[in-house]
DNA sequence: ATGAGCTTTATAATTATTCTAAATGGATAT
DNA sequence: ATATCCATTTAGAATAATTATAAAGCTCAT
């Protein structure tokens, strides 16, 4: 009952990351055709542990997939969601605001809800209620 | 040179504890004053790390500054600010979109960016350019 | 004083991630 | 073939933030 969506040869899947300038080695080939057949938000642990049963799949170890992960989601091949967290700061204003996020510094600094806000909410799944709205700019300090 | 915008009192925290249905306890009370008299985005450690040089404080472990900040979180006396992480999951979907999490039961919904939107973006911060912009909405299954 | 119940504490455990240093592998030069 | 180079991978250790646990401490009504 594998909802695959799409199946892709290797040949596909190393032009892609040719294409990104990543060079294709096999297990570089194997997380990424993994995450794109997929079709669904995994973690690294969860792509580990789908390529561990795999027949045929080249030697996989978890700091490589650790590595490749970054790698694609540094070259645009897939991208990067910080959903749940376990870096929490906490602010003491409750008033309704967003927040502009440095990267490189870690600097956190608030933007007014009356400033940026978000439209077009979508409804929320039945049987949930709302927990809030993050909204965070990320930036960097170019190097 | 500390950043003190304003001054409270024990008994006008401890009020503002019980009015928030807190037991104000004297662990609690200076948690609860060290963060609004700080104004600033602070971590749990942050926060241990002041209290532990203040001298008139009450013994406070790391485990309490924990729990009290979940705490003063869960009945809005501060909010809690996702802003680094370290729990990342990858997304196959490059195209902008958008995010609804589910707390309780982790499911992680996209939403089509042009669904949802941000208006109303900042100026970003001097010598810095965007990484991108995140937005999640957060839900909650009740118990 | 005693017991109930909440709170705090020290410490251990967990979890996700990153680091490190050695081993591997494939391409190229000899 | 052989040596060499360099990127990549690997196992395992280290780190960091947080959460769990179980014992000890307070407080308050009896």
């Amino acid at each position: 009952m594998d909802m695959q969506l799409k199946q892709f040869t290797n040949a596909e899947i190393s032009d892609l990351l040719v294409r990104h300038d990543i060079n294709p080695t096999p297990q570089r080939v194997v997380v990424t055709r993994v995450i794109l057949e997929r079709c669904a938000h995994l973690s690294a642990e969860d792509l580990f542990q789908i390529i561990e049963q795999m027949p045929d799949r080249p030697g996989v170890s978890l700091a490589t997939v650790y590595n490749t992960l970054g790698l694609l989601a540094q070259k645009g091949v897939v991208r990067e969601v910080i959903a749940d967290s376990s870096k929490v700061v906490y602010d003491p204003n409750t008033s309704a605001h967003h927040h502009v996020y440095n990267v490189t510094t870690g600097e956190l600094f608030d933007v007014d809800a009356h400033l940026m806000q978000v439209t077009g909410m979508p409804s929320l799944p039945p049987g949930t209620s709302l927990e809030g709205v993050d909204v965070i700019v990320r930036v960097r300090t170019p190097s």
